[in-house]
RNA sequence: UCCCCGGUAGCUCAAUGGUAGAGUACGCGGCUGUUAACCGCGGUGUUGCAGGUUCGAGUCCUGCCCGGGGAGCCA
């Protein structure tokens, strides 16, 4: 009862008109085992795309996929290739020649698809991550082809789902032979349906396994470029919209949705209102920074490195507001910490002091912390993330002075000078040293933005802090209360030599009924990096945006 | 912007200045419980680019391009 399904039609154009090339690319004319004596004899003049690599580009010359740079944008895309030795544009395997065939262009297809072969799916739909609930009972899977281990008559499909990996059981004679045979040329990742009944197996990795008896092949994929070994940064990053689908990326892009969920269940459930900040913005919020410059119709704007200044307006209106969304940094910083767009979560409040928030910062990490280990264990188990050190992240958490860390850094014989900002190294070191998030508050005030406000028991400290978080990650809050004085606030702003003009609005705030109020900001990717123990933030973002990098 | 490391097959990597080679992926064959399955067979190539030294350069020198890590700055 083998039919065409939609999906597959689907891949194929609209029957009876020439497909777009694209189009062609979810399947392959060398699959002979899967088509039917009238498809075969039609697939010796379709062109497609058996190429060993041009999964990434059309000419399928792997070494000019397109790689956009800063200094040489889009120069792959933009440009023709250099004339060199010809290349076949696409090539697939044949039979009986030792050399592939030099493919032309596509020319119209007359003949329909090829069918799908096993029984129709009358099975009910169940995710994997659910198949425990099915033990006995016949289901179907719908996902890809994470690793066939064929052994001749019995096949072992894994097949995932994105809530887990099944390891499913075909034996011969369960399926009729062609599709028996078809299974076992699949590549990695092509897209399948699996019936069979579900067994508790301890041989099955992930204790259930599926006894076969019905399989639909939706798509054949291509050789797949993310093979089943190591690969490299530079491959892996250009790959990243395939890269998604492998396990250990999965997990943590979990654990930064479940992250996610914890920061605005938290603020929801405290009373504070959700007030997003505008991306587009008039002016530096903190002057120092560099910004990615923006036409704003016959004006400059900017996106915004953070959208604190407008969430002090919300909490003048609300009393508790957060934002929550993505910011953007220009700086040119290449390390294992940075990114370009990053998300962040940055909570206000009114008649707040610093050690308000302080405590907050406390309860806030140990909630998203704690939410993870509920949630995710399975995840953090991918990770083979020492859970043991996350159990411990619970108030109340260490307190330092910047005059005490400084005392400490020299103590430990480490260089540095007083007075200046805590350096990479120095914060690594305190953060090594501690097992629960270190909150370092009462920085210099020169050093730190003009908006925080100085000490008054001692001018030339800040009432900030920032909260670094343990195993040497570093800093993933910073925090501060505002300075609400008006004329302290003009002060501020001459010395940091910002244009006064873009910052009326905010001074309006300390004209109309001033309070004392403070906030932080917690970076998502940063936060979400120390509970994977991932060893880079590009990592915990779905599309990275990283200095000079923009592909995908 | 500065400092350090790197660029060889689709991917991961070898190769005293002397014939560019493995594993993997891919293709074919075998195998009824595999765990990145295994066994046999099949060939990968402008050694990032441009110069230079040399009888001879993947290897040494110079410049450039690209990638990675770090500093500053920050979440």
């Amino acid at each position: 009862m083998a039919r065409p399904h939609a999906l597959a039609r689907g891949t194929h154009g609209p029957s009876g008109s020439p497909p777009h090339e694209d189009s062609l690319t979810t399947f392959r004319c060398g699959a002979s085992t899967l088509l039917p004596a009238l498809w075969r004899g039609a697939s010796s003049r379709l062109p497609t795309l058996w190429c060993r690599a041009s999964a990434l580009h059309p000419d399928g010359d792997r070494r000019r996929r397109p790689t956009i740079s800063h200094r040489s944008p889009m120069r792959s895309l933009a440009r023709p290739l250099p004339a060199r030795r010809p290349r076949p544009a696409c090539t697939i395997p044949c039979p009986g020649r030792k050399r592939s065939a030099i493919i032309r262009p596509p020319g119209p297809l007359t003949t329909s698809p090829p069918p799908f072969h096993g029984a129709p799916m009358d099975a009910k739909h169940v995710y994997v991550e659910d198949l425990k609930n099915h033990v006995g009972e016949t289901v179907t899977i719908k996902g890809w082809l994470y690793n066939n281990r064929s052994k001749g008559k019995i096949q072992f499909l894994q097949v995932r789902d994105g809530t887990g990996i099944v390891q499913s059981v075909l034996g011969k004679g369960a399926v009729d032979d062609a599709t028996f045979a078809a299974c076992d040329h699949l590549p990695q990742e092509s897209s399948l349906m699996v019936t069979g009944a579900v067994r508790q197996d301890a041989r099955a990795p992930g204790g259930y396994e599926l006894s076969l008896t019905a399989v639909t092949i939706v798509a054949q994929a291509q050789p797949y470029p993310i093979a089943l070994q190591e690969h490299g940064v530079a491959f892996l990053m250009e790959n990243r919209h395939l890269w998604l689908r492998s396990r250990k990326q999965h997990a943590i892009l979990r654990v930064r949705a479940e992250v996610m969920r914890a920061i605005r269940d938290f603020f929801d459930s405290r009373g504070f209102v959700a007030l997003d900040s505008p991306i587009l913005t008039p002016a530096a919020c903190e002057g120092t920074t560099t910004l990615f410059n923006v036409d704003y119709f016959e004006d400059k704007a900017f996106l915004s490195q953070s959208g604190q200044l407008y969430v002090e307006a919300g909490a003048m209106a609300f009393g508790k507001v957060y934002c929550f969304g993505p910011t953007f940094r220009a700086e040119k910083s290449k390390t294992r910490r940075h990114l370009t767009e990053f998300w962040m979560v940055e909570p206000e409040i009114a008649y707040a002091t610093l050690d308000d928030v302080m405590n907050l910062a406390e309860e806030f990490i140990t909630f998203i912390v704690q939410r993870c280990l509920e949630r995710r264990r399975e995840d953090l188990k991918v990770l083979e993330r020492n859970t043991a050190l996350l159990e411990k992240i619970r108030p109340p958490f260490p307190r330092m002075s910047y005059d005490e860390a400084a005392k400490w850094l020299h103590d430990k014989g480490l260089p540095f000078e007083d007075g200046n900002d805590l350096g990479s190294p120095d914060e690594t070191a305190l953060s090594q040293a501690h097992d629960k998030p270190l909150m370092i508050h009462r920085y210099p005030t020169k050093v730190k933005a003009f908006y925080m406000k100085p000490d008054p028991q001692r001018a030339d400290r800040a009432l900030c802090v920032d909260v670094l978080a343990p195993e040497g990650v570093g800093e993933i809050i910073g925090g501060s209360q505002r300075e609400e004085d008006l004329a302290a606030l003009e002060r501020r702003l001459e010395e940091h030599k910002l244009p006064r003009a873009a910052f009326e609005w905010y001074l309006d705030l300390r004209r109309y009924g001033a309070v004392p109020h403070a906030g932080f900001g917690l970076g998502v990717e940063r936060t979400t990096g120390w509970i994977c123990g991932t060893e880079h933030v590009r990592e915990c973002i779905p599309f990275p945006r990283m200095m000079y990098k923009i592909y995908p």
